[in-house]
RNA sequence: GCUGGCGUAGCUCAACGGCAGAGCAGCUGAUUUGUAAUCAGCAGGUUGUAGGUUCAAGUCCUAUCGCCAGCUCCA
């Protein structure tokens, strides 16, 4: 008899007739009804895949990686399968797996309607309950295109024109065919859990150019409960909104005559200075200088930095005396006229140049949203100018930093990308692989794992970003680390080295909050709006039981507020209870009680957001507690 | 910029093409209250803006501004 060897991940091993199909394996096996696909020799594929040579086996559950993976595609297969029995002439075009869910993009002339998402879903429920059978087969090209179009299907034709291999796989539900690499659940039948979220358009390809497709976007996940916790987040996310706890807070507020440009109010405008003071503070450890520079500058500057050539479409031009002058969209070409305003020695270097500047960058109308991506704003931007072998220790005390910012505001892991030299780039070929190593040689040394993006920097330079996830374990790229060789070399920047030559410097632009409107955006989502003490708007709220304790309520707000607290009296005639909702709502830190007791006993009686109680104290004492609970947020250096 | 959706009181939301409404917030008064909402009254609007259709438009059509979900872009 013919048989081959199949190795398990336990080790062991078994004997099976040669064609034998993995899922005959698995029944065999009596492996756990979960498993949905397999890796055979580490490669995914389906259950029905008959087995021909020796190999090693490995099971895919639903609940793996690679298990929600196929049972996404094999879900927006579903969608697909739905959508063109019911809207026959509808195209197909593509469909992958996202995070957390999958997309299907269809060619046709009228877009999604609700009602009709409802119906989609509503077949797609009966094409899963009917168990369909999802069949794998092989064809050649040519035939795959035949028969594409004769279904019709245009833009399945162009895909398989454009696929190298000579043949390609096609999967089959019930009458449904698509073309697909696969793999697939081994019916519908095993896909439980599934929702439409959004529709949208996109473009064919992601061209512009191109026609616009209707794009749905689905979520899927191996049982019901797991969909409803998704969904959950997916609402606890919007409670968070910034922009909704933006308007509740009273932190900011836009208006159409400044569209994607926040007004501040002053409680916004705390948080926002708070910021600002913080990353200063950190300024005065890692020795940099602040500089303040011109908002308005001649287009000669922007010309000679390049900006004019790659950046007009973003900028703000204004004339006047019939002199033109751009709007600065960033700061380092200021900073390089600062840079060169005198004589510079390797003795001065590294220079770190920090500018809290305003900028302005026109972003397409389609693109701004809340906080997050806005038109006018602010960094925490600072250009190092170093010598070439200082890139490696800037870098590292930039992580250093980096890493006490983010635990400072309670950030979880972060993902860190080195993009390397693109095919189009200036300068030297030894440079860029000197400053590419530096950049990989910091990371390692700061034990940070890290993805290489071969050919993602910018021309100027290699550059490291850092994603950081928050509450809610999305992900924000908040810090960026970027190298740029251009415009020391544009603005002839040159310090003179120890043996006297004239050297070219390097220039670091770098950030860790990026931009303070984003952060604080990411911040408020971080927090749900409860902001740690040291960044609440108001920190604590006296409140009276009734008018009788108002005199001494005052004292102590006076004495709160005279030691620098930020504190409001609620001396309202109303209930107790009322006050500390109204509180409890704000999210303001500490509500202070003040009734008969305190006023007898001289003391106050805090109450931590949240509901927990502390027993009555002095005043002196209160405000020790709040110094020492700012201290530890900010964490000692 | 493109595709789609949405703009009604400060906020959240009602109103078959037929008199623009409610709750909360605000203001006034009563109540003097101990850990998440005391009661009553008052006020609040050119329904984003500009046109059009209609006897009649918040509702239908066109344009425009803004917002939202995506696409795209982020030297």
């Amino acid at each position: 008899m013919d048989s081959i060897r199949v190795t398990l991940t336990d080790g062991k091993s078994v004997e099976i007739r040669r064609g034998s199909q993995i899922n005959e394996l698995a029944s065999a096996l009596g492996v756990n009804g979960d498993v949905i696909a397999a890796k055979v020799n580490r490669q995914l594929v389906d259950l029905s895949r008959a087995l021909e040579e020796d190999c090693s086996i490995e099971w895919v559950s639903r609940e793996s990686a690679d298990g929600l993976d196929v049972l996404r595609h094999s879900t927006a297969h579903l969608m697909a399968q739905a959508v063109q029995s019911l809207f026959p002439g509808t195209q197909v075009t593509i469909g992958p797996t996202i995070e957390d869910g999958f997309y299907y993009d269809f060619k046709r002339e009228q877009p999604f309607t609700p009602e009709e998402i409802e119906k989609i879903e509503a077949r797609m429920e009966e094409l899963a309950k009917a168990n369909l059978k999802v069949t794998r087969e092989e064809m050649p090209k040519s035939r795959a295109i035949e028969l594409f179009r004769k279904l019709g299907e245009n833009y399945k034709v162009a895909i398989i024109e454009e696929i190298p291999e000579e043949t390609v796989s096609l999967y089959r539900q019930g009458e449904w065919v698509d073309l697909c690499r696969g793999p697939h659940v081994p019916s519908t039948g095993v896909l439980k859990a599934f929702k439409i979220t959004t529709v949208a358009g996109a473009y064919w390809r992601g061209d512009e150019k191109n026609e616009m497709l209707q794009r749905l976007y689905g979520t899927s996940w191996p049982d019901k409960a797991k969909l409803k916790e998704h969904l959950r987040l997916l609402e606890e996310a919007q409670k968070r909104d910034h922009r909704k706890l933006g308007r509740e807070l009273d932190l900011f507020s836009f208006h159409p005559v400044a569209p994607a440009s926040p007004f501040f109010h002053p409680k916004g405008a705390i948080v926002y200075n708070q910021l600002i003071s913080y990353v200063r503070s950190l300024y005065v450890r890692y020795a940099y200088e602040e500089v303040i520079t011109p908002q308005i500058l001649d287009v000669e500057l922007w010309h000679r930095s390049g900006h004019y050539d790659h950046y007009r479409d973003s900028m703000y031009f204004t004339e006047v005396d019939e002199r033109q002058f751009g709007v600065k969209p960033m700061n380092c070409p200021g900073h390089t006229l600062i840079y060169s305003s005198r004589k510079r020695s390797y003795r001065d270097l590294p220079l770190r140049m920090a500018d809290f500047g305003r900028l302005h960058r026109y972003e397409r109308s389609g693109v701004t949203a809340g906080l997050t991506r806005v038109r006018s704003f602010s960094q925490d931007d600072a250009h190092i100018f170093c010598a070439p072998d200082q890139i490696e220790s800037e870098i590292s005390s930039l992580i250093k930093m980096l890493r006490e910012v983010y635990r400072t505001f309670q950030f979880g892991d972060m993902q860190v990308k080195l993009s390397t030299r693109p095919k189009d780039f200036i300068g030297d070929v030894e440079i860029w692989e000197k400053a590419e190593a530096a950049l990989g040689q910091a990371l390692s040394k700061e034990r940070i794992d890290y993805q290489v993006n071969p050919g993602d920097g910018a021309f100027y330079g290699p550059k490291i970003d850092f994603v950081v996830l928050d509450a809610l374990r999305r992900g924000w790229q908040l810090a960026t680390m970027q190298l740029d060789f251009f415009l020391p070399e544009r603005f002839e920047l040159v310090y003179t080295s120890a043996g006297g030559t004239d050297e070219r410097p390097v220039m670091i632009h770098r950030a860790l909050l990026g931009s303070i409107e984003r952060f604080m955006g990411i911040l408020i989502e971080h927090c749900a709006g409860a902001f740690p003490l040291w960044i609440a708007p108001v920190q604590v709220r006296i409140l009276t039981v009734t008018d009788d304790h108002k005199d001494y309520a005052k004292r102590i707000f006076e004495e709160l507020r005279n030691a620098g607290w930020r504190v409001e009296l609620d001396g309202r005639n109303e209930k107790l209870g009322y006050k500390i909702r109204e509180a409890q709502l704000a999210k303001i830190p500490y509500a202070l009680i003040i009734g008969e007791k305190e006023v007898q006993a001289q003391t106050v009686a805090p109450r931590r957001r949240g509901g927990e109680n502390f027993p009555p104290l002095g005043v002196a004492e209160f405000i020790q507690k709040l110094r020492s609970e700012v201290a530890q947020e900010k964490g000692a250096a």
